[in-house]
DNA sequence: CTGCAAAATGTAACCGATTTCATTTTTTAA
DNA sequence: TTAAAAAATGAAATCGGTTACATTTTGCAG
């Protein structure tokens, strides 16, 4: 591989010069600009990055840690990210963790050994280890979609309970009084969010909460159908069904549709995240919409800016969330 | 940021010795190597890994290029991309290209600039212009999923054509003849081969192929529901839709249950792929299942053979497929 | 034509690790 | 006790760029 020097005994130049003519063309004589130039193409120099990362100290990787990719939802975050990072002329190292703490800790390693500048924690957990902390401070990251909001780092995330509540309310206008609830794994702020505004809701409205309609998941297609069938043969059977989100929701739509239970007739059922499979399900799902291209830009906006040192204290960013009304929610059939 | 010189100072001796303490600690004596361990906690020291990188010239990076993350079959191929590289000391870095030759250069050309050590490309495109490859001759990448079969690079694919052919012989053996297809884009690869087994099959069955019953698709969601659409209304329709992968096929299911179509009474649909979604639409999705993840795995393994040199000429791994039969195809209704 | 400022170019240090080779210290055998 | 071999350690080169500083060349005014 060719490199500077070999352009510069080429070109018959100092390699100071062939740095500057690829860096600051405006600095070097026309004549020397383009003599440079021709042994760039002669000798087919490719620059090493690597090095001029080691120099410069810069990497210009941003960690990605997100829990799978295999949710939708975080795969359209992804995507803004990507955008965002590509403009601000940064690289994205994504790190499908799985829940996996080794691969969490091998990519979060990244940032303390110089590989990264920063890394975006889609996860409420720091991935650092108590050591790295005490030793450096804060280190830069960006915490997104499911936070810790302890104030010390950035923060991107929706008004759960908000949106919770608002989703609630929904059902709860509709005419429907026994809501169950399909959460996601109880160690996740948001499922507690999401709980706490259902609540909300249900205090709102005089409706005492049961404890009895509320049941476990995990996100997963297979929980939501889990949770279907058992809810499907339920005695005292509630008439609504919010997941918290599309996929859980869809997978109790299943369920629900196996146990021959119409859905809005029988059983509403609604859902959060508004990915792309919810309008094209049988009926379309009611939904929370979240901008989830708009979370991953932010997210590396937010990271860049605090590389710079644009930022001072942490700042905590609420993105809008849009109640999205389709066909697998309605009123209590009257044919009960 | 403690560099190993701090580290050396602080224990009293050379760089070099701290150097073979971490990298061969048999290598100093028990009192060296403690003495050494201390400094390194007292003075916080993390390993300036662009340094090591930089210095070694191998990156232990690798660059994976995918159409797009929100596909949901590309999600389970790059977790097991993920876990391969895991178990192999290598990071992938993940560029979302959406299609932007851009984004796709960008990431490229971070093989070339000494950044990555090499790539994988999920895309019939070679993705490096043609001065680089003049250059420096063939580049350490490896095809996967849609393929250029050049015999250039290591592939990794699916016999797709002779997955089509037994998708279509599936729905033939339950008594279809009007067969339609809705298409990926024209100019990939997959579309072409699995058109190719659409027909043989046609063939076999002394079937006429009928140009008609072609549906232009684009793997989206949205494509299925549009060729959906359009099917519903035909006035001849065809009794089976075969779409060439599950998005399009969940898609297309959506429009003709709005069309009050009852599958597989009226119409069967199959699709391609397997993805989660499948089992949990209604009625599940019949359906080709690829071992993504398995791609995935193989093409991270053969990359880093390619990179060892344990690779002489090109391979080509041909994966295994299975036909998943669900409830979404079935005989056609005799009540017609 | 001379002198000086500005422009162009070159020399060499530097980033932080690894590693070769040289040197010192320790161990072993005679 | 001493010489030779083995083990431990250190000094310095190296990877490929960038850049501060030094030096040379050019341009222009007097």
């Amino acid at each position: 591989m060719a490199n500077i020097r070999d352009v510069a005994d080429s070109a018959g130049v100092s390699v100071a010069t062939v740095s500057r003519t690829l860096q600051q063309p405006e600095r070097v004589s026309p004549k020397t600009r383009s003599k440079v130039m021709a042994a760039v193409e002669a000798v087919g120099y490719r620059p090493n990055l690597m090095a001029v990362k080691f120099r410069s100290g810069k990497t210009h990787n941003l960690v990605v840690l997100v829990p799978t990719v295999a949710n939708v939802f975080f795969a359209r975050v992804i995507s803004g990210m990507q955008e965002a990072a590509a403009e601000l002329g940064y690289s994205i190292l994504l790190a499908n963790t799985l829940g996996n703490a080794d691969i969490e800790q091998h990519y979060a390693k990244m940032v303390t050994t110089s590989q990264a500048d920063g890394l975006i924690q889609l996860r409420a957990h720091n991935p650092f280890d108590a050591s790295v902390i005490n030793d450096n401070g804060l280190l830069p990251m960006v915490n997104a979609c499911e936070v810790i909001d302890d104030g010390q780092y950035p923060v991107v995330s929706l008004d759960n309970r908000a949106a919770a509540k608002a989703m609630t309310e929904h059902l709860i206008g509709l005419g429907h009084t026994r809501i169950a609830m399909v959460k996601g794994p109880d160690s996740s702020p948001l499922t507690q969010e999401r709980l706490c505004g259902y609540k909300d809701a249900l205090r709102d409205a005089d409706i005492a909460f049961d404890e009895q309609l509320l049941f476990p998941g995990d996100f997963t297609l297979q929980a939501g159908y889990h949770a279907g069938e058992t809810i499907s043969t339920l005695a005292n059977r509630p008439t609504a069904v919010f997941c918290e989100n599309d996929e859980t929701a869809i997978g109790a739509m299943q369920a629900f549709k196996q146990a021959n239970l119409r859905i809005p007739d029988d059983i509403s059922v609604a859902g959060f995240d508004d990915i792309a499979f919810s309008a094209f399900v049988d009926p379309p799902l009611t939904t929370i919409a979240q901008p989830a291209e708009e979370f991953g830009r932010t997210s590396v906006t937010l990271l860049v800016d605090l590389l710079n040192g644009k930022i001072r204290k942490a700042p905590k960013v609420i993105m809008p969330f849009e109640l999205i009304v389709r066909e697998s929610t309605g009123t209590i059939s009257t044919r009960e």
